[in-house]
DNA sequence: TATATATTTCGTTATATAACGAAATGATGT
DNA sequence: ACATCATTTCGTTATATAACGAAATATATA
């Protein structure tokens, strides 16, 4: 029960779940989801790391930058089930598909040099 | 989004995951929740009322008793899933098992003459 | 009508959470 | 080694939440 009530505070969080949606059009590094959040560095590093203790995304260094990947196929049962059921929702929320638009014209070169 | 939300943050609590995989079990009244729980009525009270909001339970009033049932068949997309999603979780849970246990052992007309 | 019981609402308090900026950490390239 | 940039951690503050008991509301029965 534990573990399945650090998922569900993990997403009962407009920003968390604007980021997992992103997430599901491609990775993203902290500066561009900053960028598009309209946030704090450090907010948003904090968001990161509570989706990442419930195990719904993951990190991988390239370089400076660390990409923040869905994790699709992790071994936590919830997380996983709990991914593929919010990709069906809220697709056609008007924040989430501004969001998927932003994340086109994000260039990582030029976000990051805040 | 906002929906999905107050969905999340109904999810979110240890007491609440509680109540909904009692309803699993049948349907019950404030008493028999609060009795197993071992909160004070007014928490009880209140953590219903956050799951009702979030279309996850309805009430249907017997004399001077108020049940709570599994809104199984809610217009609510994302109420529906969930339930039916979280049907599988935590079954397995020590503390859920003994509340199922508490369940059958629970008596409304003794319980909650206060 | 009066009383008892079940539940909700209100007011309060303690804890948890989200946000920020500043400082610390880690990595790249000069 | 040093400077730069990306990210995380820390400390603080404001807001949200969970808990309680007391008061208010609703229903059933004497």
């Amino acid at each position: 029960m534990k573990q399945s009530v650090i998922l569900f505070k993990a997403l009962a969080d407009k920003n968390r779940i604007r980021i997992l949606k992103m997430l599901e059009k491609r990775s993203l590094c902290v500066c561009e989801i900053t960028a598009i959040l309209g946030l704090a560095v450090s907010t948003t590093s904090k968001h990161l790391s509570i989706l990442k203790d419930a195990k719904l995304i993951f990190e991988q260094k390239e370089g400076k930058w660390v990409n923040y990947h869905l994790n699709k196929t992790t071994q936590n049962k919830y997380a996983r089930e709990a991914l593929t059921l919010i990709k069906t929702w809220m697709n056609e929320d008007d924040i989430i598909q501004k969001d998927l638009v932003k994340i086109d014209q994000v260039n990582r070169i030029d976000l990051c040099k805040g």
